[in-house]
DNA sequence: TGTACATCAGTGAACGCGCGTTCACTGATGTAC
DNA sequence: TGTACATCAGTGAACGCGCGTTCACTGATGTAC
């Protein structure tokens, strides 16, 4: 039942825009009055963060195995596939929504950790940029991570997300270009 | 009057999340009665409409004049200042707004074109993407540009976006980082 | 200078809508003896 | 097998709220003679 509601939450996100997940209207498609949820979510934002969890944790699972172009095309085709799960992780914050969860950060590490056992070192960072790497690795309970491992991952990341952004948003569409070859140049980018 | 409407509006969003752009919390906080501003703008969204453009045209003129790395750095410094408007920008379009106006892409053309005048050639885009990249630039009547060019220039974009989209939703912060070195790398990176 | 009129910015009431959430409740199901 | 009770999913009414937008209007300002 739990699921059903978070089905038709994220189909709901899906079709109407960015937020319009509303616990009256999905339990209307539920064929159920507004209250009813309330056994299920204590609020709109419980549903809301539970929504933002599972979505970590599918794209984590999506773009797994795999070696780093494996990963790379994965994540992207999870991205396109389902792009308002994806504003839901790295687009602003709804409105109200209070995004203080401990459990949210546990689960962006889990994606994070497979760029970050698959990449290779890349330039050595600054000392100052070091150091909060290293603090980084050492909070997260990884071990001891070399910054320039950190930091090429982080470089990646932040690429892929760049094209990704720009793309769910239709912003190479309305150029009228097909991206597939900037995501090729970012592969034969990287070592 | 008109302006005001505007900076209130601008302020509106920039407290309020995303999308608290109401006509009438505008028109409160201005002393005046709702229907007050439909004498000045004929629906929310041209009024929408209004801050998207002005945000493209404030955007343009803020990183300029300037070589590569002053454009890269005066990018982010306005997109860190004024978050609200990138977003508005380049992020999820609000509910119910639909972005079919020519002149928004008028005005986000003008941006680009800044970084297509500054950017050297990069590696040459296959064929298809080459055709693309010709296409548009013709499209937008800047006569013949080296696909080589808007492509390098594409990517810088992406890259760029990158950054700024994570830092201004403070997914750096929340790693302990500094995103300073990031960019420095970035402008490492570019010839 | 004084009067008649036109303009037009802004008002307040109203429209229908949807929201999250609470509350006391109904009524079916399951359990215990 | 039959009765008494507890559980609990779901209901409908209600709360106060805010939204975009329309409408007929008031009342001050400016213009023309």
């Amino acid at each position: 039942m739990r699921e059903e509601v978070k089905d038709l939450a994220l189909a709901q996100l899906a079709e109407g825009g960015p937020q319009a997940l509303s616990i009256n209207a999905v339990a209307k498609s539920l064929g159920v009055s507004g209250p009813a949820l309330y056994r299920y979510f204590s609020s709109r934002d419980a549903l809301l963060t539970e929504l933002i969890i599972d979505a970590y944790r599918d794209l984590t699972k999506a773009i797994q195995p795999g070696d780093l172009p494996d990963v790379i095309r994965k994540y992207r085709r999870w991205a396109l596939a389902q792009p308002h799960r994806y504003r839901l992780l790295f687009s602003a914050p709804l409105p109200g929504y209070d995004a203080h969860d401990e459990r949210l950060v546990a689960a962006a590490q889990l994606a994070m950790d497979v760029l970050l056992g698959l990449v290779p070192a890349g330039p050595a960072p600054d000392p100052e940029l070091a150091d909060q790497l290293t603090t980084w690795a050492k909070s997260r309970g990884a071990g001891a991570v070399d910054p320039a491992v950190s930091l090429r991952a982080i470089t990646l990341w932040s690429r892929l997300h760049g094209l990704v952004s720009l793309e769910i948003e239709g912003n190479f569409a309305s150029m009228g270009l097909t991206a597939d070859g900037l995501y090729e140049q970012l592969l034969r980018d990287e070592p």
